[in-house]
DNA sequence: TGATAGATTTACATCGTGTCAAGTAGCGAG
DNA sequence: CTCGCTACTTGACACGATGTAAATCTATCA
């Protein structure tokens, strides 16, 4: 699923173009040029396509690259070792919350290109989807032990976590209305343990 | 605050191109180009330039048009008229979904849109920052009949409602999950009563 | 020495936006 | 009836970013 591309070239040059374009993105917004990228990196407009193709080629693997070099995956592990559901739950949000922090620049790039490119947008989607899956397994837990609201089934409440937890809400109280993402998370758990656990 | 650009011509293909480029987003996603929608109602692309000074301008006058068009400010009085907190979060849950389910499409082209000229986020802002002192307001009558929940403050409370209720979670439950605005409307209104409301 | 991979340089086609200038159709007032 | 105004058209063009193509350079390794 990773590897179809070719992949060519060196592999430091390739990491530098990604990780000029995520500062680039996250200095100055959507709107960077593959020029500037390609300066920042050191490496000439041409070497950026030799890389990746095109601009949704870039953007297809910083998606890839931003989780692995900030160990996502070690990081979702430690939510799904939690004893409980609710501390699951917990831990989700406080994940997503920094998470997020970090890397919601470019996501709202790609949520914004997703719709121009279809490879690109595919991986979008799956990604979305594993998130979905995810918080969708967190409720299970808590429905397995018997906490789960009434008037709740496992997929609407589920879909609801997934849904409420995105970057738009976020992004919307930390960037806009100030919260910091403590408050975000503190307060988003409270509202989802009222919602949907017992107790 | 609305009228400080001046109106160059006739209202009829003033409205006409802004129905058009309107229908066109609403077909084609966020890829409209002036001259499609030029086309559409009939006119020169330039005509678009003379109404509207740039797409910018379109979309500026598109964030005004489409609530007018709908009577937005009636079914908003509705939503105010209500005799409880409780009943007026249930209405404004499910006018937010119906009337979302409107204009999703343009709202997306103009997140998007909204960093890349100045004035028109700031007309997107005022609109989301509207939106937010409504949202507070429905949790201050809650607070007000003193039915607000232990943890709260009418703020807190107030930025989370107006956050979850964004477009982003409702395109994703609806566009994506397969719900219809109605399942939307009932799951969200019993999440947000069990957060935020006493009983 | 000579091939090969990685990258550069220069040039160019394309596409959408935005600007400019000249022209035209309709219409009300003198 | 024609002057003059408003609304719009036509055609041309500059600009900027993407993407493509071909020739060149420069290490490194056999």
């Amino acid at each position: 699923m990773s590897s179809s591309e070719p992949v060519y070239g060196d592999p430091e040059t390739r990491s530098r173009i990604l990780q000029a374009t995520w500062e680039l993105i996250e200095e100055g917004g959507p709107g960077v040029r593959l020029v500037d990228a390609a300066d920042r990196a050191g490496v000439s407009r041409q070497a950026v396509y030799l890389h990746f193709g095109d601009r949704a080629g870039l953007l297809l693997a910083l998606v890839q690259y931003m989780p692995e070099t900030l160990g996502f995956r070690e990081q979702l592990a430690y939510v799904f070792d939690a004893p409980t559901g609710a501390e699951m739950l917990e831990r989700a949000v406080k994940l997503h919350s920094t998470y997020t922090s970090k890397i919601d620049s470019v996501a709202q790039v790609l949520e914004a290109a997703q719709y121009q490119d279809e490879e690109l947008g595919a991986a979008w989607r799956d990604r979305m989807d594993a998130s979905r899956v995810a918080h969708r397994a967190i409720i299970q837990r808590v429905a397995d032990e018997g906490k789960l609201a009434d008037g709740w089934t496992v997929d609407n409440a589920g879909d609801l976590f997934y849904t409420v937890t995105m970057n738009g809400p976020w992004r919307e109280l930390t960037r806009e209305l100030g919260w910091t993402p403590e408050q975000y998370a503190e307060n988003l758990t409270r509202m989802l343990r009222r919602s949907f656990l017992t107790e």
